[in-house]
DNA sequence: CGACACTAGATGCGCGTGCATCTAATGTCC
DNA sequence: GGACATTAGATGCACGCGCATCTAGTGTCG
């Protein structure tokens, strides 16, 4: 039973965090960056790995969102020219996704917002 | 710079949590309740304070929906006969929310579920 | 080789969301 | 009291999401 409280707490307080820096971030993302959430994450996780081309598999694998969520938020970034496809050689159903320099530029002014909007909201 | 990457890290780390319950809670609340996350908290927000009349503002000050959302939210469980609006006498603008028995029943059936999903994914 | 199950990713669809706006009821100032 | 700003909540709209399904390329038997 106390238990129970504390969990619901414990899930409460997740929620509450969660949300409100996502809102924030989405808003300052999109507002001066023109990116969603999901597109900087997405290009967030092609910069942080060693190599720039991933699968879309194992970009999903990393990531949050689901299959066709994934599709479509790299069809945005290519369509804005921040990302591009490649058809995989040896599988010829598999694509890379490899970020531009365009998505690299992009990428790395938005960071800048979203550290802050990361910091102002968690303790470190 | 050690910072940057314990912040990023501290976010994925919410981030990933927070998706993958939420999306757990979604399925198994919808699957065997009919209820979407949004009404059911809703609902717990209405059981678990003293009273069981909250003004729409009120109910907003403790949630994490928009003020639209929340007012779609309650229509939605309004129509599923879960909860019943009055208007408030004093500022007849305001709006209370009631639950009603039938949404009583509802959140005690769905709050077991809910409650198995979070000790499934919270260490407590 | 030919049929059939399987996998990677794209797409149709319905839905919940936030933003901007609208409506109606309250102040407030003269 | 009358004009105007303000507030509570509802609603039009565009959009991203997950689910189910579709398409096309791979295996795997016979």
């Amino acid at each position: 039973m106390e238990q129970e409280v504390a969990l619901i707490g414990q899930w409460r307080s997740l929620l509450t965090s969660y949300n409100e820096i996502a809102c924030h971030l989405e808003r300052v993302l999109q507002d001066s960056h023109k990116l969603t959430l999901s597109e900087f994450e997405t290009l967030d996780r092609l910069t942080t790995q060693e190599c720039d081309k991933r699968r879309m598999q194992d970009l999903a694998e990393v990531m949050y969102l689901s299959q066709s969520a994934l599709s479509r938020t790299v069809a945005r970034l290519v369509n804005a020219g921040l990302v591009a496809r490649t058809h995989c050689e040896d599988d010829r159903r598999g694509v890379f996704v490899e970020i531009t320099p365009a998505g690299r530029a992009r990428h790395a002014e938005a960071r800048r917002a979203h550290l802050s909007v990361l910091s102002e909201h968690l303790v470190s």
